[in-house]
DNA sequence: CCGCTGCCGTTGAGACTTCAACTGGTTCGG
DNA sequence: CCGAACCAGTTGAAGTCTCAACGGCAGCGG
C-alpha cells in the first residue's frame, strides 16, 4: 500500500471550510424548523416531496429516493408524521407489497405555514452571503458531487 | 408582513443540488468511517482536533468550538471515546470548573489507521469530481457561508 | 405450477443528538 | 465579604437515525 495522497493546502482549507459551513448551516436550519414547525429538516423535505407529487401521493420507495433517505428512515419518519396526522398510509393498488404515502390537508397546512420562515432562513444564511456568480458555481459544484455519488 | 421572497429558479436548483450533494456525501463518509474505524465522522473530527493541539490536549469548550459541536454533544462523545480508551479526561489546573480532553496513544493510533482511508474517500467523492477552479470556488463559498453564520 | 431469487416495506435494538435542567465554580457590583 | 449573575461541563429523557433481520409479495426459470 503506497503512501496515500494527502490533501493539498487548498484542498485542506476548502474541506475544512466546507465542513464548517455545512454543519453550521444545517444546524441552524434544523433548529429554526424544529422551533417553528416542530419537525426536523428531513421531515420537511418529505412533506415538500409529497406536496409536489400528483395527488400529493408517492410510493414509499420513490419518496425515499426523492428525499434522499433510506427505506428504514423513511418508514420511521412516516410513522411519526402519521401520528401527527400530516401524512396517511394507503395500500398500493398495483403492487400488494407497496405502500403509498399521502399528504393530508392538515399536513399541507402545516407545510404552508412553515415554508415562508424556512425559505427566509435559507435565503439569509445561504444566498444572501453569495454573489450571483457564486450561486451558479455552487449549483454546478453540487451537481457534480451529487452525480458522482449517485452513479454507483 | 409582505409575501415572502421565494427562491428564484437558479436558487431553487442550486439549493436542491446542494442538499442532495451534502446528504449523499456525508452519508457516504459516515458509512465508510463507521465500517472501517467504528466511529461516526463527528468523532473523527474530535480526534483530529485533539491530535493537532499542543500535548494533544484541549479544554472541552475549545474542543467544542473547533469541532463545531454543542457542549452536550461533546460531553457524550468524549464519554464514548473514553470508554474506547482513545481519549482521557483530566482536571483543568487553572479553572476548577474546567475539564481537559487528552488524546491517548491508542487514540492516536486509531486515528492514524483511519486517516488514509478517510482522506481517500474525501478525495474520490469530492475533489476528484471538481476542477481546480471549482475547488477554489467551493472554498470561497464555504468560507462565506461559514462566516455569515459565525458572527452573530 | 413450483421454487428460487429479489424487491418492498417494516420492525427492534443500539447509537447518536438535542434540549432542558442541574451542579459547582467564577466574577463582579455593592 | 456577600449575593447575583454568569460560565463550564454533565446528565437524563426524548427523539431520530442506522443497521441487520424479517415477512410478504413479485417475477422468472424450469
Amino acid at each position: 500500500m503506497a503512501e496515500p495522497r494527502w490533501l493539498s493546502d487548498v484542498e485542506q482549507r476548502t474541506w475544512r471550510a466546507f465542513l464548517a459551513a455545512v454543519r453550521l448551516l444545517t444546524a441552524e436550519l434544523d433548529r429554526d424548523l424544529q422551533r417553528d414547525a416542530d419537525m426536523p429538516h428531513a421531515y420537511y423535505e418529505i412533506l415538500v416531496a409529497l406536496s409536489e407529487a400528483p395527488d400529493r401521493t408517492l410510493r414509499m420507495s420513490e419518496l425515499a429516493g426523492i428525499s434522499m433517505s433510506s427505506r428504514s428512515r423513511l418508514s420511521h419518519a412516516v410513522s411519526r408524521l402519521e401520528e401527527e396526522g400530516w401524512v396517511e398510509r394507503r395500500d398500493c393498488p398495483t403492487d400488494r407489497r407497496g405502500a403509498l404515502a399521502v399528504l393530508t390537508d392538515k399536513g399541507l397546512a402545516v407545510l404552508e405555514a412553515a415554508a415562508p420562515g424556512h425559505v427566509d432562513a435559507v435565503r439569509r444564511n445561504l444566498f444572501d452571503q453569495l454573489s450571483a456568480t457564486q450561486v451558479e458555481e455552487l449549483g454546478a459544484i453540487s451537481a457534480a458531487i451529487r452525480d458522482g455519488l449517485i452513479r454507483r
